[in-house]
DNA sequence: CTATGATCATGA
DNA sequence: TCATGATCATAG
């Protein structure tokens, strides 16, 4: 099985990867990308190098993505429906850090259980995360970029006590129609930005006396500040 | 519109 | 310099 895969992606010109069945299997994957460039993986898989990433901002993960065989497409669902691992790259600076904070997904209340942090979507989708550190400085062409070692990642108890404290008093302030009026300076290592093709983009919210309201969308997003331990303690 | 994938670009 | 607020592409 192994060697097909090896296989399939040696050979491979438009050749859909199928999805890894067990974790192993995504980690020798993983193994196979680490110390590799942007530019060979994309080679491999038949794709175009663009020239930056100002017009092509998903690109990278999408990339990564492909080559790993995630299969679920833009369903609400991690990334690899069979293992429920959800995959996310983390751009790394000149001093190794991360560039970029991570978004996780869009702050909402229409959800089933979205004003429960155990059956949060912001949990579920936190719970097992594939992190691909790859270098993104901007001196660097897109196409020499190095792909890092995976790190497969859980929560601590003590990183989930913080997450959940931030998610429980910014979605307080949600349900209270304030959802509006958060900026990015709150929340420890959970933050809310928008979320939009742009700021004219409307989405259904609560107002502070609790009937429907027109908002501009925004989403959940770790800040680099967390995203720093992983490399730490990956 | 919402979901997926994120990075850009400017003000402080 | 860097975090906040704004924005880009694509599928359904």
């Amino acid at each position: 099985m192994l060697v097909e895969c090896l296989i399939r992606f040696s050979t491979s010109q438009n050749i859909k990867m199928l999805p890894p069945k067990t974790q192993d299997e995504l980690l020798a994957r993983c193994q196979q990308l680490t110390g590799k460039t942007l530019g060979q993986v994309s080679a491999k898989l038949g794709w175009q190098t663009p020239v930056d990433l100002r017009r092509y901002k998903g690109w990278v993960g999408a990339l990564i993505e492909e080559a790993l065989g995630a299969d679920a497409g833009n369903q609400a669902e991690p990334d690899f429906t069979q293992l429920a691992i959800e995959l996310k790259t983390l751009p790394i600076n000149r001093q190794g850090q991360p560039k970029e904070s991570t978004y996780v997904c869009t702050v909402s209340m229409q959800q089933n259980g979205e004003l429960n942090w155990h059956q949060s979507w912001l949990r579920r989708k936190l719970s097992h995360v594939l992190w691909i550190p790859i270098e993104a400085d901007a001196e660097i062409p897109l196409a020499q970029r190095y792909i890092g070692q995976a790190i497969l990642w859980k929560p601590s108890v003590e990183q989930e006590v913080v997450l959940q404290r931030d998610w429980e008093s910014l979605m307080d302030r949600v349900v209270l129609g304030e959802q509006s009026e958060i900026t990015a300076k709150e929340g420890d290592y959970l933050q809310i930005r928008p979320k939009a093709a742009n700021s004219h983009i409307v989405a259904k919210g609560i107002s502070e006396y609790g009937l429907e309201e027109k908002i501009n969308p925004k989403g959940f997003y770790l800040r680099t500040s967390f995203t720093q331990q992983l490399l730490q303690q990956g």
